[in-house]
DNA sequence: ATAGCACGCTTTTGAC
DNA sequence: GTCAAAAGCGTGCTAT
């Protein structure tokens, strides 16, 4: 006979475990709805979603884990011959000198062939934008181009400056600024299907 | 009854569908098997089986879908300032620009402010490589100064020009030429774990 | 320019889409963890947790799901011969009678040749269970049964009687009352590899 | 440098790897769609796919794997009162009673109070089937059964005995003979959704 | 202690 | 769009 207040039995300890996941599992499932719920609102501001589930997995690793993956990626496609026109990252050309070794970026001694860190004359008007030192600077310019209507090609920062990359960042995120509909540029084209195979 | 040769009972019927679906798949497993064997031997060579599914799923993409995934991603990154020192690519201005426009590459008249088409001097010999017009000529030379023990690093070409890839995939090819063992460099560390979270 | 208290830049809708869902992510990784949990100490505590995870799936089948399921396995398992001495149940007879036609079951006017709703007496002793109309009672019968060490194959009633399976019931979930460890029945053999095929 | 008719460099054993492995991917996927069609050629006859794939798992099961998995899954049942007039299966029995000892079936010297190894005279008739005492016996009698146009309740064998679902493959099996269409027996209602949890 | 193996979970892909 | 099946992945044993 069980008795009352123990859950002696085995029965009534498996009907627990099972009661209790199921128990959980509800709970899993209700957030799992949000999760659509949330995706589905985005979907309907004309967000893509697979991509927002991309930037979530990447957003999860941790900066060395990503540096890592995508260093490797890049030997793997060098290899293959996929690189399609895109430099070697820094972190893959550290790899291939042996890991330890400093990588020596743009500011190598050795030359930095193409880098700078002036700005860049507009060869047209010749004017030259004050020397914004900082990332924070190039980015608020970056917005600042958007909000003027000047096309993204004119970012004065050289390939492999951080504050090219930064201006882009700025320009894109002041791009959709105004609360407007999103541009089409973040809209995926339905019938990118099929234009010719990778191999 | 049923009549010789006739299938025709429901149950003949039944069971002629199942013993054709399990002979096929008796043979899709083999097939499977077979994958999971050369995984296991390009693991047992010390290449990375995670970034080979990586790679097999670009090469499906066809080129057209591999441009606009990338654009759409760096536009995403971008606005989340995830772009990490790295440029937007091409296709993402060409998206931001609305579509149309010519993305004004590294020929654009307006300045083409670091790109030329002209070899870069390696400032420390002032040896200028021959105009090598091509990019497989690039590519050339990049298995060239691989085999000749020069740092990757030594890249000639200017970033944005499709020649520095080719540079680097040429060294990268080379650099395991020689049916050595793998280079630490395409081997994944093992303990990359937790370095600092990106959020 | 980013009104404040708007998120009207498509930026921050985005930044603000993709926290809402990390956040949830994070929550649903708890639950699953929890679910792990309480999965590994029932596992501790002797139980089979592919069994658990099966009966979790048939829980959540509505009675009606299953029924029309069962039936169905039935009759194709009879046309393939794979029934193995288990009768058709009531259901799928059921169906092979037109689905509208009540199923004549063990109160058929015609015969009910094995089923009665009389105890069985028991051949050797003479004695016959007190009439115990309701299935709760042959339950309890059961648990007494297994209290008093007798074996299982003593239930007395026949084949194809609720109160048989309830007696069953009974009887295996006494059987673990004490609290004491679970019996080895419960516990899943480790070597029941390859046996032979059933085809 | 490369050997000719050597894949010693690194990227050639890296592209043959991904090579084969796509080239075995493409084969997989060519079965996989021969699958495909076998099941949609079986759905178009009546068939009710996911029952064959139900079938098709079961029969990929050792007939002890098999017997192993509903014992246990009877026995948990059981003490969940999830039985729903199902009587505790031979297997379930033997586990409850120690493995070692015979199950003692039907043929228990104590009593065997419901099957019998007679044929039960139908007690309309008065007629007894004649002593078919093999299994193969009553299911042809099942065949014959159903083209006699007889109700499958007339199955003349009691519960538990192997003969009796002999005689329902039979009769299950016969019901279909003559190439017509399915009967509706075999088919799935559409619309037995949620008729309320079995919780 | 470490390497191989098997289990269960997750995610992605394909079917309906 | 929803759903289930399959493959990849991490993890925990186990056996050496």
């Amino acid at each position: 006979m069980t008795t009352p207040g123990h859950n002696s039995s085995v029965g009534d300890r498996l009907l627990s475990h099972i009661q209790a996941i199921e128990a959980l599992l509800e709970q899993k499932k209700e957030i799992a709805d949000e999760i659509s719920a949330r995706k589905a609102q985005a979907k309907g501001e004309g967000f893509d979603v697979k991509i927002i589930n991309q930037l979530i997995k990447e957003r999860a690793m941790s900066a060395a884990e990503r540096a890592e993956w995508q260093a490797l990626l890049d030997i793997y496609r060098a290899a293959l011959g996929m690189l399609d026109g895109t430099p070697l990252g820094d972190f893959a050309k550290k790899r291939m000198m042996g890991e330890d070794e400093e990588p020596a970026t743009k500011a190598d001694a050795d030359g930095e062939p193409v880098a700078t860190d002036d700005p860049i004359a507009d060869p047209e008007t010749g004017e030259v934008d004050e020397p914004a030192s900082t990332v924070e600077d190039a980015r608020a310019q970056g917005r600042e181009a958007a909000r003027s209507g000047v096309s993204i090609v004119k970012n004065p920062w050289p390939y492999g400056d951080p504050r090219r990359a930064a201006w882009d960042e700025g320009y894109c995120a002041e791009s959709g600024t105004d609360g407007m509909e999103l541009p089409p540029a973040w809209r995926r084209k339905k019938d990118s299907k099929k234009g010719g195979g990778a191999e």
